[in-house]
DNA sequence: CTCGGTGCAAAATGTTTGCAAGTAC
DNA sequence: GTACTTGCAAACATTTTGCACCGAG
């Protein structure tokens, strides 16, 4: 438990964020989510504790945690809603830089297994492989 | 060409889904779109050859394609941001009844290949392997 | 003391719903 | 003619920005 608490206080030190007792709140609220909440998701759990904590800084904190490692934001999420012609199998990669969406086909991928254990407990549909990193556009390659 | 306008025509016809003049052209623009577009960035373009047809239609056509398998949606797009408190290795189920998102891990999964024409072009930094279908809890199992 | 962080407020953006008039079937 | 669709408008949700005050370092 301990352990969590420095390495929040070490990687935001690495980062110039200040310890403040918000933040502190928020990591332990964010550490113990197993459901990946949504900014207003975790601004309610922590109300509790924290009644007069604004939603902005839940906002901001997680953001800021995002840019220093401590969280990870989940595909796509937050941004626009975007529609795709292609209806066949294929797969994404997704430039973070200038965020276009490039398909490219794999049998490789289309054949991946569903490993046993999630078959077991879900009835999966759907595989979707995305590949996030820089494209040759904005690589200059 | 045509065969793209009977196939239109067809799926409409089966999910009782009448042939306007708006969904067609909305239909042949989307098709040639080659960059996931939004519903605005769609909008703009249709806009050219429609002048009067209003954002709505343009958003709730885009809605109803994907309702009769015409078009996907990119993964997470128009939800609202969610975070991930683990930044380790590993992948997620999401369910498309509850939208619960679920983690797991799996060794194969981690060492997939990026495939070689992708490594060429793009600088890969992140794979993101994402099951859809329905969970344990939403189906009763 | 200084600079970044917080809380409040408002703006910008994107999504969703309601309804009257129009149109495909 | 009926039921679905369209266009307009308003409601709603989410993301983003500006700013004065506060507090960690």
């Amino acid at each position: 438990m301990d352990s969590l608490l420095e390495t929040f206080r070490k990687r935001c030190g690495e980062n110039g964020l200040k310890i403040t007792p918000q933040r502190t709140v928020i990591y332990l609220e964010f550490l113990r989510s197993k459901d990946h909440p949504s900014v207003d998701a975790l601004y309610k759990r922590i109300k509790k504790s924290l009644p007069n904590i604004s939603f902005d800084t839940v906002y901001r904190t997680l953001q800021s945690f995002s840019e220093i490692g401590l969280a990870n934001v989940l595909e796509g999420s937050g941004e626009p809603r975007r529609f795709d012609p292609d209806t066949q199998n294929h797969h994404h990669f997704r430039c973070i830089r200038c965020g276009n969406i490039f398909d490219f086909h794999s049998e490789f991928y289309d054949n991946i297994d569903i490993p046993k254990e999630i078959r077991a407990e879900f009835d999966v549909t759907k595989k979707k492989i995305i590949l996030e990193g820089i494209c040759k556009y904005c690589s200059g390659k």
